[in-house]
DNA sequence: ATCACATAGATTGTTGAACAATACTCCAAT
DNA sequence: ATTGGAGTATTGTTCAACAATCTATGTGAT
């Protein structure tokens, strides 16, 4: 009964599923989430009382959630007077619209080379906003959005890459929160989106990066005006 | 004396000179400092009882410090058996070039709107490289050579991407401890550097990303090579 | 009124001890 | 050689305490 013709060695790797997590873990996922969609105001302070006893949690273990949190630029920790959530400002905006810059055009530039059905994963979020917009559901485009340039930056075919794009729209949803983002911010970009997502279902790889460094412009254009008009404030 | 005529709001905005730094925030830096230059070896086990006791802090507020390296890479957090240090693999070290790739390709590129001094800092490093060379100092070409791609990175003039580079040279530097690094890797790639730059100089920053280019495809194969064959125990 | 200063209260920074849960080691048994 | 189990070591988490720092308030002097 030893190895003896046995496929153990076949079976794939053990994935994450099996990782037990701290309680740490969670409670900075849960901190994540709730500031990813809004229920925690950018600049509110996070009082280690009153988290500790919301989430039952000691004050140590949510100072390590705090400080899993910290490089993920959402929370802001200042020495001797706490943990706020962060307050991105239109120079925030300009320097996410870089790395996005850098990270998305040239993963669409390596498109060729890009992993099995990570172009297919763009078009799944292409319907899926478009899906959204047919419904009237504007939540839904926004997620989409955040699905349909995740899968771009996939293209890459890189953890690194993939992790600092989860982390780069995370900010840039926060961002959101700061303006009084219209709920239609995205419908615009739907077209665009489809037409990139052609040009590089046919290998067009340059004319898609073209199309998507217009797309950059644009969006960026209207974000930092709005950040310097309105939510001045 | 109120404010009449001062000019207290053109000062300097206070830098981080003076924000105090927690212990956790010092013996994370440590702790890097030590990774970083091989003094603790890839896949050692960082105990918590001992390092707590070599470095005088508690158990809680060294956890702190591991969670704050936690994003770097350069720890491993496994649930209930410990913090190692990280060792990174064949897999690792092309995908940090894949970033490399992205992100230096896409600073030469924008090189023209670079902020002022920031092809002057790629010069620096240059000469820095080329006296160390002059006095057989390999340790010194080593440095001279990240700090070259830090100021390439530098050219986007985002801190972010700043700090992205900081982690991908670091990790990088580890990947270095894992093989039998030659002392004298970098040394040829001195002369490249020096083209790269008097191509950045003289603003010609198509033909700087192709030489760029080239340098990232010969010092990964060589990275991967010596991973794939001698590093292998 | 404004400023300076002192005081008190609240919050964070850090420690140490304690206990539960899990991993590791080693030896016995089959 | 593998399995099972007891005992030990280490991590996960909490709690309580105290020092250091910030914040707010109040008082008095100009």
């Amino acid at each position: 009964m030893t190895a003896t013709g046995d496929r153990i060695d076949d079976l794939p790797d053990a994935g994450d599923e099996l990782e037990r997590s701290s309680t740490a873990e969670r409670v900075a996922d849960l901190l994540r989430t709730h500031i990813i969609d809004g229920a925690l105001a950018p600049g509110a302070r996070l009082s280690e009382e009153r988290l500790g006893r919301k989430f039952r949690v000691s004050r140590n273990t949510l100072r390590e959630a705090f400080r899993l949190l910290g490089h993920e630029r959402l929370l802001v920790h200042e020495f001797n007077r706490g943990v706020f959530v962060a307050k991105p400002g239109a120079e925030d905006v300009v320097d996410l619209f870089r790395m996005r810059r850098a990270l998305e055009l040239a993963a669409v530039r390596v498109g060729a080379q890009a992993p099995a059905d990570a172009i297919g994963a763009i078009g799944a979020a292409v319907e899926q906003g478009e899906a959204a917009r047919a419904r009237g559901d504007w939540e839904g485009i926004g997620t989409a959005n955040m699905a349909y340039h995740r899968a771009i930056g996939g293209l890459l075919g890189s953890p690194r890459a993939d992790e600092a794009m989860r982390q780069l729209l995370a900010e840039l949803r926060l961002a959101f929160h700061v303006m009084a983002a219209p709920r239609d911010f995205y419908a615009p970009y739907l077209d665009r989106n489809r037409r990139i997502y052609d040009l590089l279902a046919i290998g067009a790889f340059e004319a898609a990066a073209a199309e998507l460094a217009g797309y950059f412009d644009a969006a960026e254009d209207q974000l930092v005006r709005a950040f310097t008009t309105g939510a001045q404030a």
